[in-house]
DNA sequence: AACTATATATGAAACGTTATATGAAATTAT
DNA sequence: ATAATTTCATATAACGTTTCATATATAGTT
């Protein structure tokens, strides 16, 4: 005899109702039993409080309805939200997420290892490390980097958003601007943000410097990045595009701690389009992303079968926003 | 003979080296097995690229290693930071997380019935309804509410955080301060803050206003409750104590428009300790919960055996910290 | 060399499902 | 009324592991 504390199985259920095991599992999904049938056995689910063992369901189904995701930080706010945007895209189809964070890039390689052996129906990772190995029978959709054509990729559109940051910047009367960005170079995606800029600059005919500061130490490298460009008290820029609101939030910082304005003496625009809270207003004028539609981009691209019709690069279009960097009231 | 592309098994790493089924199983599990016998099964392993199914595992072993993890909203910064530091703990003892956002209420009960169908080792979770059916054999623990004796819960001392905000406003120079919450009353630990801010009040002879206001639109809310106690330009009070940093946050930017300097005018101090990004600055002066040691509890007494030694309650200690909304400067 | 004792590989059974083939009963057609 | 057909519950065989009783090889004794 069963203990009496042990899980309930399908088997239980069937003598408890007095039918076949087959007839249970036909009521537990929904195939149409006779009524009198899934009657009993409907009590006998309520009487046993039997759940179904999705063990082995995934077992027989080779389908786990489970997907990793694989983010570098989620207490990072952009990543805190992409994550729980995927999650609802994901539980709207009744899917699971496994959440794996990397905290450097070589855990990455063990985290989709690890991924594959939990048997998940795929993974979509936003990931750094450039030689990932990823099992040719495992979905996989990229969020912001580009990995060869067998897989897809899911971005902003960052080229125009870059362009964008540097029209509102003209039309906000800046006439001297400059790019940001911080630490080594990856062939990814929000790189084209400062493509984009250049050729927003070019065509407004902005004057413009591009600046990629030392992966140092953030606030020191800005202190000397903005030591350098203060002649007379009087910063030579009149705007400032930083490749994240991160940044952007990090120099108006510093740019207030050398007594300069933002935005009266300089105009700032980040992008991502983070916030304290959700519901929130921005910390800086920004490019913000639609994370919602990058999640839901992400989830479509994960779990349609026609492979052949994924393509390789899905642009997201992103839009402006002011969040007190900038002086449009005062236009 | 099984297609090209099936996954292989341990069926097939046996056929290719040579040896039972039983001889690769212990190989992979690393039980000691004869010197050959290993190096042919790891070879045949290598060549077939075989990975264990941990469905099947799960469902012989009756144990998964994967724990669900119930939130509120991950998007919110401190949630955000309570799943990051959770994943982490769970991670270093090779527990992989199920992330379960819990957009209201009314999911909360569906999420523990799938949790516990996905037949996780074990569920940790920050709820709110206060019915919630948790199977007997699923372990639980909860975060912030007591859930009666069987289940253990971990929080911030909550009580003592109330005292130090009010000792803390006392040493700024406070005399008049109030306590701030919004919306309804739940039955769960934060609640403690209100009667440890009392407390500290009471020893500390400030006089003080507890005030809980309506779970409206919160800046409607908060410019109601300042008009009132805003006379001549002068607010009655010159120090205010948020239940949470967000509330905090919300009235500081709401004095701020209402022409009232923060902290000169008025010093403010929130309890939680989010930040804009991981390792930026608080937000406001604030009680600091500590996350890594919440979640490292959380995750200790779920994976205890030991169900005799659960504690029923664990408080950790807080700390108050500095961000600005207070006037330690100047002392 | 024959026998026991020890070590260790083997293979079948079980875990809880689902899917498929089987067969019994009910329905319809002749 | 009987045969043909449909309907639908049943029983059985997977799915890929782990475990345990069994079988086999190895070493140790007399």
């Amino acid at each position: 005899m069963k203990s009496e504390h042990s899980v309930p199985t399908m088997k239980d259920v069937a003598r408890e109702a007095g039918v076949a095991l087959g007839t249970v599992s036909k009521v537990v999904n929904g195939i149409p039993v006779g009524e009198s049938y899934r009657l009993r056995v409907e009590e006998a689910i309520k009487k046993l409080n039997y759940q179904v063992n999705s063990y082995a369901q995934g077992l027989k189904a080779n389908k786990t309805y489970t997907v990793a995701l694989l983010l570098p930080n989620t207490e990072d706010p952009f990543f805190a939200s992409l994550a729980y945007h995927i999650n609802l895209s994901l539980l709207k189809r009744r899917y699971r997420m496994l959440l794996c964070c990397t905290v450097n890039s070589d855990q990455e390689q063990e985290y989709i290892t690890m991924a594959q052996q939990n048997k998940v129906d795929g993974i979509i990772g936003l990931t750094y490390n450039p030689n990932l190995q990823i099992e040719e029978n495992t979905p996989f959709v990229a969020i912001d980097r580009s990995m060869g054509s067998k897989i897809p990729c899911v971005a902003s559109d960052n080229f125009a958003g870059g362009q964008l940051a540097a029209e509102k910047l003209a039309d906000l009367g800046c006439t001297n601007v400059a790019f940001l960005r911080i630490g080594s170079s990856l062939d990814n995606e929000p790189n084209k943000r400062k493509a984009g800029f250049e050729n927003g600059c070019l065509s407004r005919g902005l004057s413009y410097k591009m600046k990629i500061l030392n992966d140092g130490e953030p606030f020191e490298e800005f202190t000397r990045f903005l030591s350098e460009h203060i002649h007379d008290g009087r910063l030579s820029f009149d705007g400032i595009f930083c490749v994240t609101d991160r940044l952007a939030y990090l120099i108006i910082k510093t740019l207030r701690q050398l007594n300069l304005r933002v935005p009266e003496d300089v105009q700032v625009i980040g992008f991502d389009g983070i916030r304290v809270f959700p519901g929130a207003e921005h910390v800086c004028s920004t490019i913000v992303q639609p994370v919602p539609e990058i999640a839901e981009m992400c989830v479509n691209l994960l779990l349609q079968e026609n492979i052949s019709a994924k393509p390789p690069l899905v642009c997201l279009p992103v839009t402006y926003v002011s969040g007190g960097t900038t002086r449009e009231g005062e236009i």
